[in-house]
DNA sequence: TGTATATTCAACCCGAAGGTTGATTAACCC
DNA sequence: GGGTTAATCAACCTTCGGGTTGAATATACA
């Protein structure tokens, strides 16, 4: 199995502490202090998981001054969105197929047993 | 921050072993010993994997003699492209506004220096 | 009843992830 | 240049995740 970027971007996401990270950078960019200040973790943390995210290309920082802007990226939630959508569309099938089946099943039945 | 059931999903498909084992499962149910023959891991570590799966709700394991038959349950799938689309409109809307005002900057410029 | 098969439980190992504090780098301002 | 602010780097701690092996449980079968 190779490690696919796919892995990267699960990962970011499956933190909330990220998640809520990339909700306030929803709403605009942000620098480094202005992202940490709601949390109650130390900047260096928030660092951190910066960096995980920027690894997973869910956003980009820019240096502005002494200051690190950052902002969104919304590429990998598009990949995400194909993945989920192929999955989901497969399994859709299966559950339209297995609907059928006991469908079938069903009507077999009433006609052994009418 | 309260613990979502967000957390777990993304958990979940964050590891390629479970989302191989996701995508076996797309083309039908399985029992553990199925679905651990294709890895080079032990029975028991795909064992945890699925009860990884299950509490993220994305799998159903019902006993079946001295099988337990695993099938999917896409209603996290649903869950989770629902919070991809919410974001992937939030984060596009949010470049559409980018695109406007930079566009606004060039059309001004052109009109200061035609 | 006894044995084979399927699966989980339990204990353990190791590396990675998230947190801390302290030092370092980079840019601004007086 | 000297001091201040923003951010990262580095070292460390603790918890958790994925793996192992060995024992326990449950069911089928002879």
């Amino acid at each position: 199995m190779i490690a696919e970027p796919l892995d990267a971007v699960f990962t970011a996401l499956a933190d909330p502490t990220r998640r809520a990270i990339l909700a306030r950078l929803a709403t605009g960019t942000a620098t480094v202090n202005e992202l940490a200040a709601p949390f109650p973790i130390s900047v260096q943390a928030v660092s951190k998981h910066l960096a995980v995210l920027e690894r997973a290309g869910l956003i980009v920082r820019t240096r502005e001054a002494q200051w690190r802007r950052c902002r969104l990226d919304p590429a990998p939630l598009r990949t995400l969105a194909e993945w989920v959508d192929k999955y989901r569309r497969l399994w859709d099938d299966r559950y339209d197929a297995l609907d059928n089946y006991l469908r079938d099943l069903e009507e077999t039945h009433n006609e052994q047993t009418p």
